[in-house]
DNA sequence: CAGTTTAGATGATGTAACTCATCTATAAAT
DNA sequence: ATTTATAGATGAGTTACATCATCTAAACTG
């Protein structure tokens, strides 16, 4: 069976890389094998040290793999909601939905690799994540409130949420909400 | 050698939780070894299983060990300062301290242990997190201020903190704790 | 003080997973 | 059409570690 297309191949890398942003954040870069990633795509192991170093320089792919949807899906925001105002409305309810909480390998990339990149060595992978919640912070500016405060708040409040039990969770989640929500 | 007192055993036993507490919050569970623990304690890891029931046992021990000195602090505060709010004002700026982001292995235990906790399968060690994190978040209440988003904020500023370079970590501890000590 | 118990040391075992060597069948190149 | 290069499969090799078996010497017990 081996030796597929150029295309082929070329997407079978593209869906490695994405399998691997998923199985990472739902389970840390440690609880997944090289073989869970190949598997997730349909392939073996074996092919993987052809298109990859290791797999740690997949991680930095991965990031900037999320970080890219996550990126799409603020400009969409935007386009969609009245004004700026009301996209970061939309984007905070929807960050601290249950939905969100509980489906980790489809949400934010900060959130889901942040402990991950905390340990890594490769200056690569902790610059795009410094860039990325630099980001995040400008778009959640606001007149009365400083953006990249509400960003922390964010991503603790979503991992406090993914840590806690109920009904401390589900609480997290309404209280901090409420508190992002409210007119200052 | 073998065969120490009694009491030797049991200061032992409460060395090795300890150095699993702070060894778990600087490179989390995974990264450490039942050798690395007790080599800390100067020990070998023969010992160990008579001591616990594996690995995994320990980290609610552990954990509870470091909640429990953080309660201790938190009380000392409340001791020393003038009131209430000036203690809640100092623990928001020691959090929230360089120094506090480069030391996790002598921090705050919610923050360092939130992945591991995350992902574990023991609702013991769950649900001993949950109750420590409202225990925060009511020690943090203020008037104008829900006292368990101060504590998501601290935190999701202190994780980016530590994961992001610089100089965006140093700016987010500065702009946070500007946030958070702000007169409403 | 003799006998028993046990904390801890040493060494073995088993497993998981990263990585690499080799193979094969097919896509690309000539 | 023939040759060559290579994506991916198969199957080790290696390392790291959790856990267990056994040993020993000293602490407890009576």
């Amino acid at each position: 069976m081996p030796r597929v297309s150029r295309a082929q191949a070329a997407q079978n890398r593209e869906r490695t890389v994405e399998a691997a942003a998923e199985l990472f954040r739902e389970r840390g870069v440690d609880h997944v094998s090289v073989q869970d990633i190949m598997a997730a795509v349909g392939l073996t192991h074996g092919g993987f040290y052809r298109q990859f170093e290791s797999k740690e320089a997949l991680l930095p792919e991965a990031a900037r793999h999320a970080y890219d949807r996550m990126a799409a899906r603020l400009s969409n925001l935007d386009a969609q909601a009245v004004d700026h105002t009301a996209a970061q409305r939309q984007y905070i309810q929807r960050y601290l939905s249950a939905a969100h909480r509980d489906h980790p390998g489809q949400g934010c990339p900060i959130a889901g690799l942040i402990q991950d990149i905390t340990r890594t060595d490769s200056t690569e992978t902790r610059d795009l994540l410094t860039e990325r919640v630099s980001d995040l912070g400008k778009w959640l500016n606001q007149d009365g409130r400083d953006g990249l405060v509400t960003a922390c708040t964010l991503i603790g409040a979503l991992l406090v949420a993914r840590a806690a039990g109920s009904p401390l969770s589900d609480q997290v989640l309404e209280r901090v909400t409420a508190a992002l929500t409210a007119a200052e």
